[in-house]
DNA sequence: GATTAGCACTCGCCAAGATAGAGTGCTAAT
DNA sequence: ATTAGCACTCTATCTTGGCGAGTGCTAATC
């Protein structure tokens, strides 16, 4: 905030060295990479200012400085233009390799690999939220015995299935017609509307169709709680690779909370509203109390309505000029990707 | 083989022994520890005579014995006895939690993780094959524009779907009229038969449907084949906990290897066509070439037929016991539950 | 008043040595 | 065949001292 071009310009040089290296950045080894027209001693003085403002520290006494997270902070939001010298960036992105997925669930974990491997950390793919998609259709198959499979299907191509147990005196022809039924009845409804309309419809119907209803309810439910709650975590051992984590205690504590989905979740959740890339660092997250690592979060859309959250989770050094970079190129491909499998059938 | 009934004893503590503790044992310490009514200097003797055999060896020379891969070898199919003294064990199942995904993915990874929480290592588990599965109903719905979504459901409950373009004059009726016509001529077939049939009709029927059939076609390879290909790990962090992974290369490696699921699938598949439980010691398996690991693989079925594999993949110095306990009664807990959702509909 | 040179001081890292402990292998006695 | 005893080996751990990097302070300089 208050800090002069010269003070901003050591910040940076600091910084990017110490992303560069991984070990803590002297005074003599800036002014031998950097020209500043200065001493070292000089330097020493500026970094013991910014020191003291709190965006740099000491492991010990006789050690370089490396950034605090508040030095990261500052750095992400004052000092890198993620617009300019981005053609060597582009350049890699060339060459990744292409996400074809045809199935909803492939194309997501693709993804998220696809961000793991050119960011070199950990990719995250929260699943499309579902909460715009419509009413399609419905239909009931009798398998063996008592069973019968719903499958419920909305607007834009998600299927959900489930398994019931009914009376064996309801026919496929009844299915079938009480299918038609509901199709006729709840047709181009939203989700919400199509439980509403459930309930509503429970109160008058006649009981043997009541226990459809019911599932077919519980179904509706299910096609956006189950889908939302879907977490891919891809290329999580990338992470293993910048010697942060060379520390086993660190590593397991990692692996663990990736087994914890649902705090993902939630921590991912909490960026959805915004618009853009957002940048978590060390200890800003709540959720994700993991020490030294740094989130770096977009979003994606099907259609007009934003509906899922993309993201890496990796060490606080990373290179977040281009981590960014890959993150937003990624929420645009998917973006494009769901696009043109959603929304855009009618021009192709 | 050729072992005699003092030299089998002293294999087995040593072995039970390195298991418990982890670290190289002693002629004096197993003197002490159980009571072979021989001194240490004999026991020296005869774990030397199991060094030359090839059932111990030396980390260094003034180390203890532990296990060679052929130690272990020999410990699972002559020394540990699965049946007695098994009740702890059962007890500590009992407690354990209970699997209840109602969808079949659900229920994979609730068991994989199940499987690595009782075994402390990472639990595996290959989705049931669906050779034998049966054609039961297709479905064609209609979306946006040009977009038809497949729906193709198996006797089993398996629903694939499919996202294609088709041309904007085939309606909803003509779709559902051909849904008809091919449940009328495919119902109970095998997959395989549906596959042929296909191609034979394709030959002698009129251009409109041409590409719907071919479509189908392809959803149903799709059954076979992606279904096939799952994979579920759960619980990967359990193994970490061991100290033989404290070592960070092995550890990346290791998830390396996780990542690598198509391997892990070949791996698995091998031993699908054996009954019963399996233990595939460090080296033994080619597939998967990572030193010190070892695992517990058995079959699960759901009807019938052997439909899938599951297991456990850990250090080599693992609690076999126990372990073959768990991934035994996960089989059989695993079957009970699919055949309740596959098979049984009629007499519950 | 900002900058710089100089210097004492601090701290972590690394290699070298010293020590203790665990365990073996061999030999000679039982 | 078993055992006691002993010399030997190897590892793990602790200590020590030197090295190098880097800081912080002070006094001189621009």
């Amino acid at each position: 905030m208050d800090l002069d071009d010269r003070n901003k310009k050591v910040l940076q040089a600091v910084i990017d060295s110490y992303i560069a290296s991984g070990s803590p950045i002297g005074s003599t080894v800036l002014v031998k990479r950097f020209d500043f027209g200065v001493s070292s001693a000089t330097l020493r003085n500026i970094m013991a200012d910014l020191e003291e403002m709190g965006y740099l520290t000491h492991p010990h006494t006789s050690a370089g400085r490396i950034p605090t997270d508040l030095g990261y902070r500052y750095y992400i939001d004052s000092l890198i233009s993620v617009e300019n010298d981005s053609e060597d960036i582009e350049e890699h992105l060339q060459q990744a390799p292409q996400l074809h997925g045809d199935d909803l669930q492939e194309l997501m974990e693709e993804a998220s690999r696809f961000l793991a491997t050119l960011s070199h950390c950990a990719g995250v793919i929260v699943a499309p939220s579902e909460s715009e998609a419509a009413y399609r259709h419905i239909e009931f198959v009798r398998l063996r015995g008592r069973q019968v499979l719903i499958i419920f299907v909305t607007s834009n191509g998600i299927v959900q299935n489930k398994l019931i147990d009914i009376d064996e005196s309801i026919r496929q022809q009844d299915l079938n017609g009480f299918s038609a039924y509901l199709d006729e009845e709840l047709e181009h409804r939203s989700l919400a509307e199509v439980r509403q309309q459930l309930i509503d419809k429970m109160k008058e119907e006649k009981l043997v169709f009541m226990q459809l209803m019911d599932e077919t309810y519980r179904a509706s439910q299910d096609v956006q709680e189950r889908e939302n709650e879907k977490v891919y975590i891809g290329g999580a051992s990338q992470m293993l690779e910048s010697p942060e984590f060379a520390n086993v205690e660190k590593m397991r504590a990692l692996f663990k909370a990736f087994e914890d989905k649902y705090k993902l979740l939630k921590l991912l959740d909490r960026s959805v509203s915004a618009q853009g890339i957002k940048v978590f660092i060390g200890s800003e997250n709540p959720y994700f109390e993991m020490q030294g690592c740094s989130m770096v979060v977009g979003n994606y859309n099907a259609g007009s309505n934003v509906v899922g959250t993309l993201g890496v989770i990796g060490p606080t050094r990373m290179q977040y000029k281009q981590v960014i970079h890959v993150v937003d190129y990624t929420a645009k491909l998917l973006t494009k990707l769901l696009g043109e499998r959603f929304q855009r059938g009618l021009d192709r």
